[in-house]
DNA sequence: GTTAGTTCAGTTGAAAGCAATATTATCGGCTAC
DNA sequence: AGCCGATAATATTGCTTTCAACTGAACTAACGA
């Protein structure tokens, strides 16, 4: 029987073999208990633990690299120590949040937000609305907790100044007390600081490290049970993604995308379980993702010498050298008509293609020929698809 | 057969030009005194 | 007068071009046995 377009909505409503709760998958989402991460969390918990009596803990400075707890066990364990005491109050800031808090101004409107007060987005002095931070910390009352969520991007855009003015908070302020918590997962960051904004941050340090295979593994189960209905997922599929994280730094946040792609592509095929095969499929896609944005990405130029070096080996060509991708680049640029570049920076645009791993050159010298970059294309069929694709749309190719 | 020299087809590096972006300086309007 | 936001002026940055030196093995030719 024919199936309608109408069918895949009422399929979806009706039927949802595989997941039970697909939230639990997110990066977003907060477990009630956290795996291997005891020390951490001891820690965290030894140094903020005056607050539930509103003294002012230590600053603190986390390290850690993508994907190994940090944020979740920081909102986790504020989150907790928040309940047990009205002594406290956490304000949690995501420093990279393009438009929201990723300028001394915004940083600080949103910080007051946070603590009742409405501020225009533009248009006071930069002071007022410190003072108006500052009034409203003081009208809390409480010890405040500030976490700093990549806080690295926030210094990189906009220098440490306002780390520099909020250490010092503290001495402006009478009745509540004010303690940082910043989170950054460039372990040399802190280098670059001033050295006053370092050391008074930088009161404790706590490094998370990556999580190895067996406790990814534990770490997906958990989730698993909540975000999958019972006996979908297959032998293994859990310690397949907990390995391929794990090749990557221990990564959890892609070890848990792993697993939530492989369960929708087991439910876009309709089949009733999740197989290790469906792992492979979700590497793939996560890996073809990555590289064609990685090629959207890039600038005109550097597409059409792609552009160009794609279409000689379409063409059969072996032995692609620079000279060979130079002339077709030539004809690229007259047939789409962006400006043409010299022999010189295409030179440099493919040892960039191949620095990102998209295209693969050595430099060889063929004796009384002279010597040039050797260059091949090493990507998988459907990957160059849809790279040719994307090509297309902009026009280098077709 | 060896050795020294040539040659090709780019590679690589430095310096400088140019445009886009970021930072700083300046100006006019507004409030507070 | 002092301060704000806006605008103009300046500095920085990133990309690109120009110039020029450099490369390294295949190829050649001269050398010596």
């Amino acid at each position: 029987m024919q199936r309608t377009w109408k069918d895949i909505f009422k399929d979806y409503n009706t039927q949802q073999p595989i997941f039970k709760n697909k939230d639990a998958l997110s990066d977003r989402y907060v477990p009630e208990t956290v795996c291997h991460r005891d020390e951490q969390m001891k820690h965290v918990a030894k140094i903020i633990a005056p607050a539930i009596k509103g003294d002012k803990p230590s600053n603190v400075f986390v390290y850690g690299n993508t994907g190994t707890g940090k944020s979740l066990i920081l909102v986790y364990i504020t989150n907790e120590m928040a309940r047990n005491t009205d002594k406290a109050r956490v304000l949690y800031v995501n420093c990279k949040m393009k438009r929201v808090s990723d300028t001394e101004y915004r940083l600080l409107a949103e910080l007051a937000r946070q603590l009742g007060r409405d501020l225009p987005a533009t248009g006071l002095p930069t002071v007022e609305v410190y003072k108006t931070f500052i009034e409203a910390l003081e009208a809390e009352g409480k010890t405040v907790i500030l976490i700093l969520d990549e806080i690295d991007s926030l210094v990189k855009k906009t220098g440490d100044g306002i780390l520099y003015n909020l250490t010092r908070l503290d001495q402006d302020l009478s009745k509540s007390k004010i303690s940082l918590i910043g989170i950054s997962n460039d372990t040399s960051f802190a280098d670059g600081l001033d050295p006053r904004v370092k050391s008074s941050l930088s009161e404790e340090e706590i490094i998370f490290p990556p999580y190895n295979a067996a406790q990814l593994q534990d770490i997906l189960l958990q989730r698993a049970l909540l975000a999958f209905n019972d006996g979908v997922l297959g032998e293994g599929v859990i310690a397949k993604c907990a390995a391929l994280a794990a090749q990557e730094h221990g990564d959890a946040r892609k070890a848990l995308a792993l697993l939530r792609i492989a369960g929708e592509l087991a439910e876009r095929e309709n089949l009733l379980g999740i197989t290790t095969a469906d792992v492979d499929s979700a590497e793939d896609k996560l890996d073809l993702d990555r590289v064609v944005e990685v090629v959207k990405a890039q600038p005109k130029q550097s597409q059409a010498v792609l552009a160009a070096a794609i279409r000689l080996s379409e063409s059969g060509q072996k032995n692609i050298q620079t000279g060979d991708v130079f002339s077709v680049y030539e004809d690229v640029c007259k047939s789409s008509g962006i400006k043409m570049l010299t022999q010189r920076r295409i030179s440099d645009l493919i040892a960039e293609l191949d620095m990102l791993g998209i295209i693969n050159s050595r430099v060889i010298s063929k004796g009384r020929y002279g010597r040039t970059r050797e260059i091949r294309i090493l990507l998988g069929k459907n990957v160059l698809d849809k790279i040719k694709a994307s090509l297309k749309d902009s026009y280098l190719l077709g």
